[in-house]
DNA sequence: CAATCCGTTGGTAGCGCTGTCAATCTTTGT
DNA sequence: ACAAAGATTGACAGCGCTACCAACGGATTG
């Protein structure tokens, strides 16, 4: 008879205030902000909700009031293990808050960064979490007129969007190439794969760090677009030495590589240092027990994602960070592989 | 004066059909099925909704349509490299669907699961993808009470909520043992770490192998509840040569682990496979690149993610798959580390 | 030529919750 | 004891969108 709609056929909010014997609206607040009931009603709720087995329509809260009590996170990979620490400090730290996060996967795309965006700003998300500073102009128009919190991570730069938690890659790339250079070594090549934005920049890094010493000579680099692996750290260096028989040690775009690096020289019987350094890039746990033991740059990825999502959960209750952008530094982690060479 | 509450600045759907000329109603319907209006009013929406910047508000839309475009996906950690692999299946085969993927993570950990599950259930998913069959009897309630498409994934059993695209752990462990025992290995250790279901079922296959072969000795086991890493598996290799100094072979519950493994014996002067053996399980990319080449069992991982979102959509459109349970299968890898036994 | 069908369009009435303000009941200070 | 301040509670009116039905016009059919 009735042409109204059918519903849905869950609980509802009315259904849990009846039972209490209290106002929709008492009840609702018992849900957001449980302190402002008297304790009696607070009960009364409580038992009334777990007795239907009530549980709130996030989508109705979302239109009423507003907002949502999401994170929205946009990363280019979940391959890349760089990003699995970020991601592990991220949902710590979200951890106990009421924020979820919701995690998005751009694949290094640009474009697919531009469409996620859209469909965070249809979401209309707490707060958002946005993976290095080279947005196109669209995307920064969106995040822009997105009005919340939000933290550029994994590099520092001028002009952030909001907020930003990173390190220079250049710097720690620089460094990493100087050791080397102080050790002794002369020829130094470079290996890398994936040159997004933060790879080109450590690449720059190796480039400037070269030239400052005088060694720069692009016979001594090997990079390739395609996705990193330990296999295609064997692969590039095989094919690095090819080009230049005589390098005597090899500055790895990240420490996926600088494995490969190392089963390669195994195989061709390099004795790593002697033969041939090898520095990586992260820090990654594998660094410190492979035979010998590889050096590399240590990034504070954990930290990273933790502070970012820390940062955002302060923001988005008033309290902003003294400066907006936040260097998170790194460390050179100095191993056998990279002792001083033996003239 | 109004005390109406303000509104949200933001564009309207009323405000495009407007501009449009057209009602509400079929503004509405261009952005769900543009092919039900005629060409004009199709490209006066488009044009409006352009002009306008126009982003459909999705609370409001979830809550009149009851329903919503994401497919929840509850996996147990990050950091574990095999589900990074499952996730790349599961974000390619939602390309290009309108669905996309609303990521929670458990960290091995069946309460945090059951809370993230009551999320889920706040959020009507229209999809749900688990991780595993050993959902507490709470979680299986929710599971069940959701009514909507569910994969349970990375294993399969009997009794799926809905549909399963896995295979059997225990099976796969038990052909990889049964390889060494077969190339006259005797003294075969186990070391296996973050003892969840799937390690442990893992650990059945290992066990069974052995009595079956009459080999079986608990001195050659070494586990731990601590999360896998590859530096574990050197520490626990140790630990396991110390008790059973005899061993010829290790069968490792992950290839982290026998990577680890790998790294110990360089370090002892082992030489694998003559002095030890190793066998790994995932078949991870390095293991093939690894010096000597690894032996391990491959698994599909990217397949379940893939096939696991591809039956939930196909669930969601109405056609469910002839058999609600997958079984993907493994295949050995044979590599140098397990090369027959020289006596 | 009326009857029927299909493709397209619009009107109405919510979906389930919360912001806003007002009303009521306590507590506190003088 | 009385006013002022604070703590609780409730009524009302939407938030922006879509389900449901109805209506309209043109094409097709007997």
């Amino acid at each position: 008879m009735e042409r109204k709609r059918a519903k849905s056929g869950e609980i509802r909010l009315t259904e849990v205030a009846k039972l209490a014997g209290v106002s929709p609206i008492t009840a609702s607040r018992f849900f957001r902000n449980p302190e402002a009931l008297s304790p009696s009603k607070r009960e009364r709720v409580a038992s009334a909700a777990k007795e239907l087995g009530y549980v709130p329509n996030l989508a109705a809260r979302a239109l009423a009031s507003q907002r949502t009590e999401v994170i929205g996170v946009l990363i280019p990979s979940l391959t890349n293990n760089v990003f699995s620490d970020v991601l592990r400090g991220i949902y710590d730290a979200s951890e106990g808050s009421r924020y979820s996060i919701q995690l998005a996967n751009t694949r290094y795309s640009i474009l697919q960064e531009e469409q996620l965006l859209r469909l965070f700003q249809a979401q209309k998300p707490a707060g958002l979490i946005v993976t290095g500073i080279d947005q196109t102009a669209e995307s920064r128009a969106v995040l822009e007129a997105m009005n919340c919190p939000m933290v550029q991570i994994m590099e520092i730069g001028p002009d952030p969007v909001d907020m930003m938690v990173g390190f220079s890659h250049q710097d720690a790339e620089f460094a990493a190439v100087s050791h080397l250079v102080t050790q002794g070594f002369q020829r130094i090549g470079f290996v890398g794969a994936q040159m997004d934005p933060r790879m080109q920049r450590r690449f720059g890094g190796y480039r400037d760090a070269m030239k400052s010493a005088s060694l720069f000579d692009p016979r001594l680099i090997m990079t390739t677009p395609v996705p990193t692996s330990i296999t295609l750290g064997g692969t590039l260096f095989a094919d690095l030495l090819s080009k230049a028989p005589d390098i005597d040690a090899v500055s790895c775009g990240n420490d996926d590589l600088a494995l490969g690096v190392l089963f390669e020289c195994q195989r061709r019987q390099l004795s790593v240092p002697e033969d041939m350094a090898i520095v990586g890039f992260n820090d990654m746990e594998f660094m410190a027990s492979a035979v010998p033991p590889l050096s590399s740059v240590r990034t504070n990825r954990y930290e990273m994602g933790h502070s970012a999502v820390s940062m955002v959960l302060a923001a988005i209750e008033g309290t902003r960070p003294p400066e907006p952008v936040v260097d998170l530094g790194f460390q050179l982690m100095i191993r056998e592989s990279s002792s001083p060479r033996r003239t």
